[in-house]
DNA sequence: GACTCAATTGAGACTCAATAACAATATAGC
DNA sequence: GCTATATTGTTATTGAGTCTCAATTGAGTC
């Protein structure tokens, strides 16, 4: 499998592990790579199997502890979205605040610019007196409403 | 110990059961018991440990199988804050949209109110053409901005 | 109050994402 | 290339949550 990545985020991770004293390794660098040629969200299973095309040494384990690293250094994220199991996905060139909207029968994910929340959250963060660390959106959707537009996994799929 | 709980929510709880051809056991009614007893947010863990000092035959598989009653029936909902496990909270009387703030160190929850957000999932929503099923807003602080207003954890527990 | 039968229960086995332990391996600085 | 040590894969383990099934219990009926 083919991969293109803007070498500035390759830059970047080794930027990162570097500053922090680690090693830049291949387990490690197709980890990421594996991160970025995702185009929807992923899980660490999923993100395993990936990596695993690149360097197919990569074990489940590293693969876990790779991604407190690639989460601290904002190279992607975690999108809760209430399951057992946890979904992250690549922060490519996202500017605007996005809202996630999940399908609570097939489990797609849709990311939707939600700028306002930006401001919005910032005011109910200093009722508290608090600065943000970080702050989510999540809506929750049938997927029956979803089909409307065509765009439910289960309608091609199934 | 002692717990009082508004006959409304007895009966609104029973009546819930009954109309859905489901039996009022005793361990269900303990396990709603414990729910309300709690000030704060609960586990599925804390909620059987309260539910055993009501009903000391309460066992784990009861607990996890009233969880989904208790939410369906609008008493309890969950609150998703990103950890392996769940947190729950009775809903008692909350009319205003709520968000959560919780305390990335000492994992303390604050719900605050956020009227606003509701118009806004909507707005969210119909960019999509979805109706919103249900939204949730996620603010994450760091405990020593906590500490200022002395409502950390860690400043009572440690 | 006793009878009946399906709903419910507790105990314990099980699942599965995530983590820990540890010996083997590979990296970065020399 | 050499060395110290960070990192790795393998395997075992954890822990929240689910499932199974025999035993029990609630609620309608007499």
């Amino acid at each position: 499998m083919k991969i293109e990545i803007q070498d500035q985020y390759i830059e970047s991770f080794k930027e990162f592990l570097t500053r922090k004293g680690l090693r830049v390794t291949n387990q490690r660098m197709a980890i990421f790579g594996a991160a970025f040629s995702c185009d929807n969200h992923f899980t660490a299973e999923d993100l395993l199997e990936q990596a695993r095309k690149l360097d197919d040494s990569v074990s489940r384990a590293t693969v876990y502890r790779a991604l407190p690293l690639l989460t601290e250094s904002s190279l992607i994220r975690e999108v809760d979205v209430g399951k057992d199991y946890k979904y992250y996905t690549a922060n490519k060139d996202v500017k605007t605040f996005q809202a996630q909207v999940i399908c609570m029968d097939c489990e797609k994910i849709f990311e939707i610019d939600a700028p306002f929340m930006e401001w919005y959250g910032k005011t109910v963060a200093e009722k508290l007196l608090l600065s943000v660390e970080d702050q989510r959106l999540q809506v929750s959707a049938r997927c029956d409403q979803l089909k409307l537009k065509g765009e439910c996994n289960r309608v091609f799929a199934k």
